[in-house]
DNA sequence: CTCTGGTATATTGTATACAATCTTTCCAAG
DNA sequence: CTTGGAAAGATTGTATACAATATACCAGAG
């Protein structure tokens, strides 16, 4: 996947992805303050870069900053999520659309593959849970970065991985249960299917489906969790 | 309108502010270099919060910043349009759609107001052209702005802000001739009218058929004016 | 006991210095 | 005349120092 936006290619830019990993993998959990002083010599830097890459997380959405005050890992609020899934639905349905009429063959035997791999993995055991999880979500990943991919708009492709770039934290509900992987499973099958054929419109439909399916999923389990914490509770995931 | 990812309020975040300006009112011209130690000294500062401001915008995508060769004013392809248009349409299209079931009367008012100074003007003459555009300009944003806000997403304003931060340059030749004005104008009047009865489909499609409008005509007049420049043009804008 | 004000501390914001890297120039060899 | 390559110059990348600002703590008045 070419990389326009990304201001840099390595270096200190690695600062930036060192820190947007802490993040999305839940060091630095939601709404902890990230003294700058600190994140350097976690990272083992100046300030100076650390700051260029607080900066740029602060574009993405990931943190805040609030002048004089310093950054804090953002929290998301429920109607946060919703408002993500709103136009996750929005942005990953129109490239689907569009890729139905460019993708590759081989494009299309990279989706297949993942897709298997995550049936596959229905029927397997993981040494540990943590293992499962980060497979399945690479696996994911793969899947839905090839259809940005093929729907040839870098902007898009752009705007998707800002949005999808939420704390992992609340993608793992997902893999909760076997009934939800296998929906999840069936609607990838059924995504493949109308890009297969080149159904534009049915592969729209089914990827807002599948995602919306998934908002839903991870709206019930954090209800759940959070009546489980009983009352006194934020509105804060 | 609420800002919810600008990672300032104040202060140095000016210099962003000031950047960001410079670059959409045509000063350094797509494609030119980006020294730091020139921007400092242009806006009398020193290169620390220069920096800072170019990594942000390169994170918007008005700059490229090279590893270890600095930052450039980005130039747009024709492709970068096109891409950057049918963004727009998706976006700016739902956000028509969602904000039928929520404006309100103020929000209504506004856009009225805009629209219609939007008629006026082609019945006056400025003193300068430039002045005209400028005003223009201004009044499209309201109308567009108020249905982001009333569509009640903060993600969605965030990036609509940031596909519309495209140098004014390009978007002034949209002002050109009476005739298209009219019919923009008349599009404004249709998704008033499509807001005002809460029929979100309609105020969707209309949304979506003014901005291929603008398009159609900024290519067209793209394509004239490298026409004219003669053979030999690259593809950039 | 609470509130006000002031000092100490922690942290951010900016400037500057120096190191790392790229670009240009120029000269010599082919 | 072209090509290779080394040295000089320009510019970016990072660290550090200091100034500006916010926060925490404590004392004293009410």
């Amino acid at each position: 996947m070419t990389k326009l936006y990304t201001s840099d290619e390595s270096s200190a830019d690695q600062v930036y992805q060192r820190l947007r990993r802490l993040l999305i993998e839940g060091h630095y959990p939601p709404g902890s303050r990230l003294v700058e002083e600190r994140l350097a010599s976690d990272l083992g830097v100046s300030r100076t870069p650390v700051r260029q890459a607080l900066v740029r997380a602060a574009a993405e959405g990931l943190v805040q900053i609030f002048p004089n005050r310093g950054a804090v890992a953002r929290s998301f609020t429920i109607d946060d999520l919703l408002e993500m899934y709103d136009l996750r639905a929005l942005l990953e349905g129109h490239a689907a659309f569009l890729a139905a009429q460019r993708i590759t063959p081989d494009q299309l035997a990279r989706m297949e593959a993942a897709a298997a791999a995550l049936e596959d993995s229905l029927n397997h055991t993981f040494a540990r849970r943590e293992d499962e999880v980060h497979f399945l979500v690479e696996q994911n990943a793969v899947f839905h970065q090839t259809i940005a991919e093929a729907a040839g708009n870098q902007r898009l492709i752009a705007m998707l991985n800002q949005i999808v770039a939420v704390p992992l934290q609340f993608r793992s509900f997902y893999w909760y249960r076997k009934e939800e992987r296998q929906i999840s499973n069936f609607f990838h099958r059924s995504i493949l299917n109308a890009l297969t054929l080149g159904d534009g419109d049915r592969a729209r439909a089914m990827m807002r489906e599948h995602i919306f399916y998934g908002r839903d999923v991870l709206l019930q389990s954090r209800r759940a969790e959070s009546a489980a914490v009983a009352s006194g509770e934020e509105n804060e995931l």
